[in-house]
DNA sequence: ATAATTTTTTAGATAAGACTAAAATTTTTT
DNA sequence: AAAAAATTTTAGTCTTATCTAAAAAATTAT
């Protein structure tokens, strides 16, 4: 009684992959390794093979052993979406919920695998449109176009001089609490 | 990569199921037959055979061969919980997102296994602490209690009289849009 | 350029949750 | 109270997503 897929949806794991994936490519561009896969998904390079072979199948990346892979437009399209909603989720839990920016990651997690387009497209209107999650990235829109937003690491900001905290990259509960200790938010 | 589950927690199968056993047993009794179960999941007598034992080793229900089961204290608080949290959902989804109360069942079956007390408890606070959801059943607090509701089949309603129409037995798609063109709301 | 190291893939195994077919048990009918 | 029918359980298989261990390929070092 595992509940249905459709030939166009993708399973909890397969979400995971490609969302993994997609924020490798933001960093590293084209080709991620599977090594690189199987650290940030905290598995086994073995598993990693065996899911990519299907999500190649799938359309969604193009794989080429031994070279690493690429998402498709598609893909692309596919994990975008995954992060709108993900982050579109923080931006509730923070703004109506009375979550905390360091509580919200493993939720979101969560919610982000909800399968309904009417749910997301409705918490777009209800939240009024956001730009921005609470660690300051960037929500996807519908089409899943974005603003690229100018940042810059606050280790390479003179002292004396002030700027706007908009996000972090290392969004552990650690981190966080530590920034809140220094009147950063 | 699939998510961790900790000795108390329980995977969407489990919950699955005992939300059906706890349904059932509402309208039955305790000891609720194999079929029933596989019936009510759309699933096969020997699948349902396998997960009762399996549960019935969580201690969240008592299973004889060939006698059906019956939830214990835990498995009916479990049960509950998982009830507060799909009605919960249901209000949100009418009251927030613009759904129309035939439209939340599916999404609200997802959001029922998202693992977060905070979440819940806060989406309570947010709701205004509803007693009733989009279908006039109660919804438990937060210690599994719920008001019982006075209700009466509309078929036993006399004609010309007049009632408040608090929920509906079938809640498919098809007899909540007949409900809507005979104006009972 | 060859040896050592690292990365990636293959092969085979496991666990959860489902299935089919057949056996066991209970219930109903006569 | 037997026989027939229905229900439930057992036994064995399948799929998905994982794992370990070993083989293959690519990269790095000498």
């Amino acid at each position: 009684m595992t509940s249905i897929l459709f030939n166009f949806m993708f399973s909890l794991s397969e979400e995971n992959y490609l969302k993994s994936i997609y924020h490798l490519e933001a960093i590293h561009g084209k080709g991620i390794s599977t090594n690189s896969i199987a650290k940030k998904l905290d598995t086994k390079a073995s598993s990693v093979t065996d899911m990519i072979k299907k999500l190649a199948e799938k359309k969604v990346l193009v794989y080429k052993k031994y070279q690493g892979v690429s998402l498709t437009v598609l893909g692309r399209k596919e994990a975008t979406n995954i992060v709108r909603k993900h982050r579109l989720w923080e931006v509730f839990l923070v703004d109506k919920l009375n979550f905390s920016w360091d509580e919200v990651h493993d939720v979101a997690e969560q919610l982000e695998h909800i399968k309904s387009p009417k749910l997301i497209d409705e918490l777009d209107v209800f939240l009024g449109f956001p730009k921005m999650d609470p660690h300051g990235d960037p929500i996807p829109d519908k089409e899943g176009n974005f603003q690229k937003i100018e940042k810059r690491l606050l280790s390479t900001l003179e002292e004396n001089k002030t700027g706007i905290c908009v996000g972090v990259n290392d969004s552990s509960s650690d981190f966080l609490k530590y920034l809140d200790k220094n009147n950063i938010s």
